[in-house]
RNA sequence: GCCCCUAUAGUUUAAUGGAUAAAACUGCGGACUUCUAAGCCGUUGAUCUAGGUUCGAUUCCUGGUGGGGGCACCA
């Protein structure tokens, strides 16, 4: 309708000369209008013709009538000169039997033919997994499935650091605990960590052994060595997924920093003029490029983050046959990095680099600051979820419902991945507990208890023999049956900016104007000759929530 | 010091350069012997600062201030 309304619109234009002139037609955001679209045309044209905007809007709507376009119910000029459009119920009523009987309503194939591959949550074994990895994975878990919903044939890509400093930090702490098989868990690791980062600050010796086994890691020359890494790499790997599986993501390929390292080396060492000498190090001159210069192979000969990186691209080029787009997000204080990574990227492999995009989002930080894991000043992501989950639980019994196992660690789930993709994912977000512990008003558990409510209703209805159904429809549009049609326009959109929080306004915003619908209305009320046209539209908004919800990675429980 | 990001009610967040800046939480006040009260209705309250561009600026540009991140062998 979009499209129609703004090639009519064109040809107006393009009959008076004014080819070119760039305008908008869009959804009112405005609350008092109760148009179906916008434009704002009249304004932008009023400007170079040196009139008021409000006679040039009569003036085109007075062109556009004469067009008779079959859909419009009415044409009006309102506020300062915006044109208004109003849509007639029989069109209505074609999209809402359209979108019913789709078979996912709300996606598209605009991405359809295209391999998109996402990276992200990138844990580091030997550390803790905390609530920063729980946000990024939030983010990159409702990103890939937002280019699923857009057609993309879409893979998850896991990239763990199996090898670095951070794990020489770790395994110089195990010995020094005195770790074994036995005691080698999630959490003692986490110490070991803490442990190896702060000494190897403060005490140079210390720096120096951790610094030799940093070597002997990437060697695989020391039996000792090889023994503790093994295990330690292990256990957090398990660990790692029994996460995965809580937040229900399900990586199609898993990468790792061991496996990239010989690559970035021999990449590095391959391109002596790309990457010259520099103090013993080999470095990409980002200054020389506007940017800012790194290191990519180190003085003891081992890769960087930078030089793994970039190997990592050809190894995904390489599993996956290819690819038309590769997304990496991270937190954004690699942003800069990445700068320069792309730049050096596009001198190596020219032909990756236009397909590859970071995307730097916010970071959780702690009213006390910046979590960090090398002091031990971090929220594990099990403990959180352990929390939030036995807060729903005390609500199932408040309320009086069952309590149930899989429905209050959906609902913990549901909480703390809405909380993260509510706000733009730029920003960065402070960790707030009670407000994460709160399932009231705009929050995930309200979404939820929305679409448990609707098909409840709906089976209350369906047992007074009221089915969904548009053959009697009332004369005028309820407010939530507008908005539920604008789901697949907001699924796009929100891919375009990739931007996962339009999808979590818009959805709260439906279920608000669904919620009061629902207080002034009666559904199951088989005296109601409306009641199977609200009961078609309840169901449009119980899919509509589920597919949102699951757009955001978030399940939809039947009942709660 | 240099570079990047950022600033909206008391708080957490919305708003492709457009209409009276929208919600939620909190506070206060309501409705219901009706389909799930994790709900609904009402109410108080905001664009950091100084300029500029524009018919129109929360949005774009410049300076200032506050906050965050980065700046060579960590990731």
């Amino acid at each position: 309708m979009k499209e129609t309304l703004t090639f009519a619109l064109k040809e107006i234009l393009a009959a008076q000369g004014h080819e070119g002139v760039s305008f908008v037609v869009d959804y009112p955001t405005d609350k008092n209008t109760e148009a179906d679209y916008f434009t704002n045309v009249a304004m932008v044209l009023a400007g170079k013709r040196g009139l008021a905007p409000k006679v040039v809007a009569e003036e085109i709507v007075e062109l556009l009538k004469a067009k008779q376009l079959p859909q419009l119910a009415s044409v009006i000029v309102a506020g300062p000169g915006f044109i208004n459009f109003t849509l007639n119920r029989e069109y209505h009523t074609e999209q809402l039997q359209e979108s019913l009987t789709h078979p996912r309503f709300g996606s598209n194939e605009s991405w359809s033919g295209k391999k998109v591959l996402v990276e992200y949550t990138d844990p580091n074994p030997f550390k803790e997994f905390h609530i920063g990895h729980l946000f990024t994975n939030a983010v990159g878990e409702s990103i890939a499935r937002l280019f699923m919903m857009n057609g993309a044939e879409t893979f998850r890509v896991n990239y763990q650091g199996d090898v670095g400093l951070h794990v020489a930090h770790a395994l110089w702490g195990i010995q020094q605990l005195g770790l074994t098989s036995d005691t080698i868990t999630p959490k003692t690791l986490g110490q070991a960590y803490a442990l190896g980062a702060t000494t190897y600050k403060a005490d140079e010796s210390a720096a120096l052994a951790i610094r030799e086994i940093n070597k002997k890691v990437y060697s695989r020359e020391d039996e000792i060595i090889n023994e503790l890494y093994d295990l330690g790499r292990t256990v957090s790997l398990q660990y790692f997924e029994t996460i995965y599986a809580m937040v229900d993501t399900q990586f199609d390929e898993y990468f790792f920093e061991s496996e990239a390292g010989p690559h970035g080396k021999a990449l590095v060492l391959d391109n002596p003029d790309i990457f010259p000498e520099s103090d013993g190090a080999r470095i990409f001159d980002g200054e020389a490029r506007g940017l800012h210069t790194r290191v990519f192979l180190n003085k003891e000969v081992l890769p960087t983050y930078e030089a793994k990186e970039l190997a990592l691209a050809k190894l995904k080029a390489e599993r996956f046959g290819g690819y038309d787009l590769s997304i990496i997000s991270t937190a954004n204080e690699i942003n800069e990095y990445f700068k320069v990574l792309l730049c050096a990227m596009k001198e190596v492999y020219p032909d990756l680099a236009p397909k590859t995009e970071h995307i730097g989002h916010g970071m959780v930080r702690l009213t006390t600051g910046k979590m960090s894991s090398r002091t031990g000043d971090v929220i594990s992501a099990i403990d959180f979820i352990t929390e939030v989950k036995q807060a729903a639980e005390e609500k199932m019994k408040e309320s009086g419902t069952v309590v149930d196992n899989e429905v209050a660690e959906a609902v913990a789930i549901a909480a703390i991945k809405y909380s993260t993709l509510r706000g733009s994912i730029l920003q960065d977000s402070i960790f707030d507990k009670d407000q994460a512990l709160s399932f009231e008003g705009d929050s995930g558990p309200y979404l939820q208890y929305t679409y448990a409510r609707i098909n409840s209703v709906l089976e209350k209805a369906a047992a007074a023999l009221v089915y969904p159904d548009l053959t009697t429809i009332p004369s005028t549009a309820y407010e939530v049956e507008k908005l539920v049609l604008r789901f697949p326009s907001v699924v796009e959109n929100a891919l375009t900016e990739r931007a996962p929080h339009k999808v979590a306004t818009y959805l709260t915003e439906l279920a608000g104007a669904f919620n009061s619908f629902y207080a002034v209305e009666k559904i199951a009320d088989s005296n109601d000759k409306y009641a199977p046209y609200k009961a078609a539209v309840t169901k449009l908004v119980g899919t509509t929530l589920k597919n949102g919800l699951w757009t955001l990675g978030i399940k939809a429980p039947e009942r709660m």
